[in-house]
RNA sequence: GGGGGCGUGGUGAAGCUGGAGUUCACGCCGGCCUGUCAAGCCGGAGGUCGCGGGUUCGAGUCCCGUCGCCCCCGCCA
């Protein structure tokens, strides 16, 4: 492409070069003058190179030169050589030459930054927010949005070359109440409706199917309005695809080259494939939660065998009353009484009744607060069943089975997660169960209400135990994403929003345009959704998706560059015939937040 | 809704048991300097210690409240 300003690349220039004239563009990303010589270093998208500009040999270009600044986007026109011998840099790439300047031009000068375009210091996030198009320049972010291009790149050539169809469906769609809160946009056409941004293009996707897509994907973006976390924010963005004529077998084998080209791509490395799979039972029975972290051990243990008939009555009850008691072995560590203590306020706080930790002494003997209750051959029983050694750290936990065992997961994951990501443990997660049990024991669906069960009687005679045709892909005890096979029986589908609690009139409401479609002839269909934010986030390594998105949102969904969201004209409410709650006006004639 | 951490010149930090807005690094402004590369050396400017209240002779420091950011629980079919 035509670029007036500039005959090559910063980045690219090499001892191959010597000779050229060239012009480049780019910013100042330092300048050390001399009071003779001066160098500055020109940053572009492609990396750095020093010009050197030489008083004796150009005055004019000199006097210009002493009134840069830093980040002045400028213009160079020089002959690049090799340096002197001595003054290679072998620490830039383009370390061996240098461009003489001829000519500089000030494309557009810079106000002094609020923070340093360097990596070396953390400024506050906030004020990156705020200035986020000059946290771009930085390395890190710089980086980062090569890698998120490039994964999405390696994500359509990965999907093309397996004959799959990239269809974009709309962001203003039908609001469905169940699942997460909807992002909801007005409508002015229509005063008092509503559209809501989508959640996932579930519906559309497998409508794609009926329409005889056969292999649809899209990178989506998707709005879900609830709390924010590490991984998660309003918007957020998908790899989503769906098949036709497809079980789980053809939704993994489709997926897996998808992931290891964009490892590959990030990491350079080859993603040993199939991917390993662990039933959901077994990954909750194992490590206490539904995206193991498969990076290390310290697996939970059922210790029920060793503390039948205990005198310890704490885990007798638990025991008579049908729960658990698990145990991890933490391994060998430091054990201090306020690490203990902390370690037990953590169990507390996670909701656990308490937490019976154990400590193996060097003569084979256990420190341990309850150790008085427990008999020889329960202390024997209790390291052999946790292969203790002497040093390790024993913790055990006696509650519900499904409190003791997500307490033990999360403590598992604190004491035993590595720091980073270095290695990438990826995996399934299958046959999930239709429904949760919640807190206060009711039944809840784990998933949407088009999941397939393995068995509609199952599901409606035995809900508690039954499973559904579902499954998520995990790396590194990350939820990267979900799918499942989808009904296409439209009677099917009537009877499990039947089993859910919708009635007919409800599911004619509020799916019967969806359910009608189902009538014509719907392909056996199942698909998948993987989190680019994520994805990305663990293959840079970084600890939360901002790092990886272009302009995210604060936790309060604030936006300090645009100061976004903000109030809007009475008019422009009128216009969608919406009054603002007494309350809200009330609070908003106070101070306003951030200030 | 709940728990925790943080908030000090433009940036990042230190500031212990309450005693003058003190200190360090970077940046900024000015000067010196012809081979540096996070250039170096000299000088200078720059702060309502997030905000409000309280305790005290005296608060960056202690207490209460509040706002903002971050992490976690709840929430996320």
């Amino acid at each position: 492409m035509a670029e007036p300003l500039r005959t090559a690349r910063a980045g690219a220039l090499g001892e191959a070069d010597a000779g050229r004239e060239v012009r480049l563009a780019g910013w100042v990303a330092s300048i050390r003058d001399h009071g003779g010589v001066l160098f500055v270093d020109l940053r572009e998208a492609t990396g750095v190179v020093q010009v050197v500009i030489d008083p004796v040999a150009d005055p004019e270009v000199t006097e210009l030169g002493r009134t840069l600044r830093d980040e002045y986007c400028i213009a160079v026109s020089g002959t690049v050589r090799l340096r002197p011998p001595g003054t290679a840099n072998p620490d830039l790439p383009t370390g061996a030459v240098e461009v003489a300047a001829t000519a500089v031009i000030v494309l557009s000068p810079s106000d002094p930054l609020p923070f340093r375009i360097d990596d070396r210091a953390d400024v506050d996030e906030n004020r990156r927010l705020e200035y986020r198009y000059l946290d771009l320049r930085r390395p890190r972010m710089a980086a980062n949005l090569v890698a998120r291009s490039r994964a999405m790149g390696a994500m359509r050539t990965t999907m093309l070359a397996q004959g799959f169809l990239e269809v974009d469906t709309p962001t203003l769609v039908k609001s469905t109440p169940e699942g997460a809160r909807d992002v909801l946009v007005p409508s002015r056409l229509r005063q008092g409706s509503f559209y809501a941004l989508p959640q996932s293009p579930q519906l559309f996707k497998q409508l794609l199917m009926v329409g005889g897509v056969e292999r649809y994907y899209q990178i989506a973006r998707c709005y879900r309005d609830e709390d924010f976390r590490a991984d998660r924010q309003i918007e957020f963005t998908q790899l989503d695809i769906e098949g036709s004529f497809w079980d789980r077998e053809g939704v993994f084998s489709a997926l897996e080259p998808v992931i290891a080209a964009v490892a590959r791509e990030l990491r350079g490395v080859e993603l040993p494939l199939p991917f390993p799979r662990i039933t959901w039972h077994e990954a909750m029975r194992r490590y206490g939660s539904d995206k193991p972290d498969t990076r290390f051990g310290m697996e939970l243990v059922d210790l029920g065998p060793v503390f039948t008939g205990t005198g310890f009555q704490a885990f007798a009850a638990v025991l008579a009353a049908g729960g658990l008691v698990a145990g991890i072995n933490a391994g060998p560590r430091e054990t201090t009484r306020s690490m203990l203590d902390g370690l037990v306020e953590r169990a507390r706080t996670l909701g656990a009744k308490g937490l019976v930790w154990a400590v193996v002494e060097a003569d084979g003997t256990l420190r341990s607060p309850v150790a008085k209750h427990l008999g020889t051959p329960e202390q024997e029983g209790l390291k052999q069943a946790l292969g203790a050694a002497p040093g390790d750290l024993l913790l055990l936990v006696g509650d519900r089975a499904k409190a003791a065992r997500s307490v033990l997961g999360a403590l598992r994951l604190d004491l035993g997660r590595p720091g980073g990501h270095d290695a990438l443990d990826f995996l399934w997660v299958v046959d999930f169960p239709v429904f949760a049990v919640d807190d206060d024991g009711n039944l809840a669906p784990e998933h949407h209400p088009f999941t397939a069960p393995y068995r509609v009687e199952e599901m409606r005679n035995d809900p508690q135990n039954a499973l559904s045709r579902a499954y998520d892909l995990v790396v590194n005890g990350v939820e990267l994403g979900s799918g499942s096979e989808r009904i296409h029986d439209p009677r099917v589908q009537r009877e499990v929003f039947s089993i859910l609690g919708i009635s007919d009139a409800e599911a004619e409401s509020r799916f019967g345009w969806f359910m009608r479609a189902l009538r014509f002839g719907t392909p056996p269909h199942a698909g998948f959704a993987v989190g680019l934010d994520r994805l990305v986030m663990v293959l840079q390594d970084e600890p939360n998706i901002r790092e990886v998105m272009p302009f995210p949102k604060t936790q309060t969904g604030y936006d300090p560059m645009t100061d976004s969201p903000s109030v809007v004209d009475d008019h422009q409410l009128r216009e969608l015939g919406i009054d603002l709650r007494p309350e809200v006006r009330a609070s908003l004639a106070g101070e306003p937040p951030g200030s």
